[in-house]
DNA sequence: CTCCAGGCTTTAG
DNA sequence: CTAAAGCATGGA
């Protein structure tokens, strides 16, 4: 089945490739994207961005579809930063995907002190090694492993697949995660959430934050990466150090909507736009 | 060769 | 509590 949206806030080069999802590849006349199990091929014709898709439903809110962005960006506008404001226009066909939780865990583990590239190299490495083969219209693929797959395999496996020394986070998360479950974590109020992802093995507070965002909705989340750093210092005039601080800086100026300006944010520096 | 990438854990002070 | 060393890997 196929559905369409309006494409002035829905471009599927600017959803993909800010950085907040690394499972996607270039298909046809757009891309192909896989979430958990699922897979999706979207792309844009004129003014009307299309999603061909097995789970209507499912991507319906995986796109965040729901979502007027149009105020989103106004509200960005309204804070009257230069560098937020170019980058807005610049990148008005974000959204933030709403993403499987412990996939994002997992992910955002291997993504620590790696470049993009390499972190995308090594999930698709673990979803063909570990994940279930899937059928689909657009074809074949690899789901995201469950947690008891990745629990089942020892470090080095991790390690052989390009990991480096971040292998023995992936399996302690993974065998705490196959005995507990996650879904303690839902429904948890405010910084409660990130209090317990930073007691999984691997997660520190910038990958703490990826999570909340990407992985539990939590838009009041900010993360502050070298990237954010970076823009931090040339584009907010910064001189705070800390990452603690630095992120207490965001939050408290961009509030609820923290999450949303760090990705138009993090795109337009990262991607040079 | 060194430096860097969506940093974290461990250890020292 | 804060500060810094150590950590795999591959591209620039």
């Amino acid at each position: 089945m196929k559905f369409d949206y309006d494409s002035t806030c829905f471009v599927p080069a600017d959803v993909l490739e800010c950085g907040q999802i690394f499972r996607f590849e270039k298909f046809r006349q757009g891309y192909r994207v896989f979430s958990a199990d699922k897979d999706c091929y979207i792309y844009t014709d004129g003014a009307k961005t299309i999603v061909e898709c097995g789970d209507a439903d499912y991507f319906y809110n995986f796109f965040d579809l729901g979502r007027d962005y149009s105020k989103i960006i106004e509200r960005a506008e309204s804070f009257g930063v230069p560098a937020l404001t170019s980058a807005c226009k610049k990148a008005a066909g974000l959204r933030l995907l709403n993403q499987n939780s412990e996939e994002m865990i997992y992910s955002f583990i291997i993504s620590q002190n790696n470049n993009i590239p390499r972190i995308k190299l090594i999930i698709s490495r673990i979803c063909e090694g570990l994940g279930q083969k899937m059928s689909s219209p657009l074809g074949d693929f690899y789901a995201f492993p469950s947690s008891s797959a990745l629990a089942a395999k020892e470090p080095e496996y991790y390690r052989s697949l390009g990991a480096g020394y971040r292998d023995v986070f992936i399996s302690d998360t993974a065998r705490r995660i196959a005995a507990e479950g996650i879904e303690r974590l839902y429904g948890l109020p405010g910084d409660e959430l990130r209090r317990q992802l930073l007691t999984y093995k691997g997660v520190g507070p910038k990958v703490a934050d990826c999570i909340c965002l990407f992985g539990f909705g939590r838009r009041d989340a900010f993360p502050v990466d070298t990237w954010i750093e970076k823009l931090y210092r040339e584009d907010f005039g910064g001189t705070l150090t800390d990452r603690n601080k630095i992120n207490a800086y965001f939050t408290s100026l961009f509030g609820q909507f923290s999450g949303y300006m760090q990705q138009y944010l993090f795109y337009a520096k990262r991607s040079n736009l």
